[in-house]
DNA sequence: TTCTTCATGTAAATAGTTACATGATTCT
DNA sequence: AGAATCATGTAACTATTTACATGAAGAA
């Protein structure tokens, strides 16, 4: 299976214990998103590919009426997680307008506005 | 003029001492790049988009039969460097798979490889 | 002469976000 | 009753990378 961006963090969180695509995407935005964020354009669809993969396994549980899918680890996803997680791969991409503002900071003439 | 993501790179540059595109990559490449990247397929487009919008203004300066176009920025192009620099605004964001495996580094059973 | 660098540009592929559709449940 | 949250999913749009085409100049 070839990893796509968010593949690590779905398993992982996979891992960490059963969970469905929305409580994932509501931990990725209150914590992972700062160092690795994922949409629901990426978590539903890479859901579906993982569990394609046998990397994780879904169980429908909807609470009432409603539908919701839990996915858990397998064994064969636990494999592929614990192969990434002693990787030394470091792939770091960033953008920060801060530091780009402040590469720029002195492109222009000064204007002397705190002098 | 809607901004993109490399707009203020290459305004910025240009406001530096004229350039070509070609040597705005180079320059990106070698140092901007570790907070705000940027491809040919970025840079090209949008050189010929501030020209468009009056930011900046391109001489053809060819090197013997060699093609060659230099940009340089204008005085509309400064009033609009100058705004975003003095902006507020601070997009930031990031991939960084040693904090992603660092997060996960907990998810497996451990295997006591080192005890 | 061959390799590297200079130089521009874009098509095609890949990646990612946003916004919507749909509707149940729970909280106030 | 109304608002917020739970829940899934995707279409359309936007963004970005990659790889190639093209070819001259300079260095070894």
């Amino acid at each position: 299976m070839q990893p796509t961006a968010v593949t690590w963090v779905l398993l992982g969180l996979v891992a960490l214990g059963p969970r469905t695509g929305y409580e994932i995407k509501r931990i990725v935005d209150r914590s992972i998103r700062h160092f690795w964020a994922a949409s629901y354009g990426q978590i539903y669809p890479e859901l579906k590919r993982l569990e394609e993969a046998g990397w994780i396994a879904g169980d429908d549980a909807p609470r009432g009426g409603r539908a919701r899918r839990v996915y858990r680890i397998t064994a064969l996803g636990r494999r592929a997680l614990r192969g990434w997680l002693e990787g030394r791969e470091t792939r770091i991409e960033m953008r920060d307008e801060s530091l780009l503002r402040l590469f720029f900071s002195d492109a222009l003439p000064r204007d002397y506005g705190l002098g």
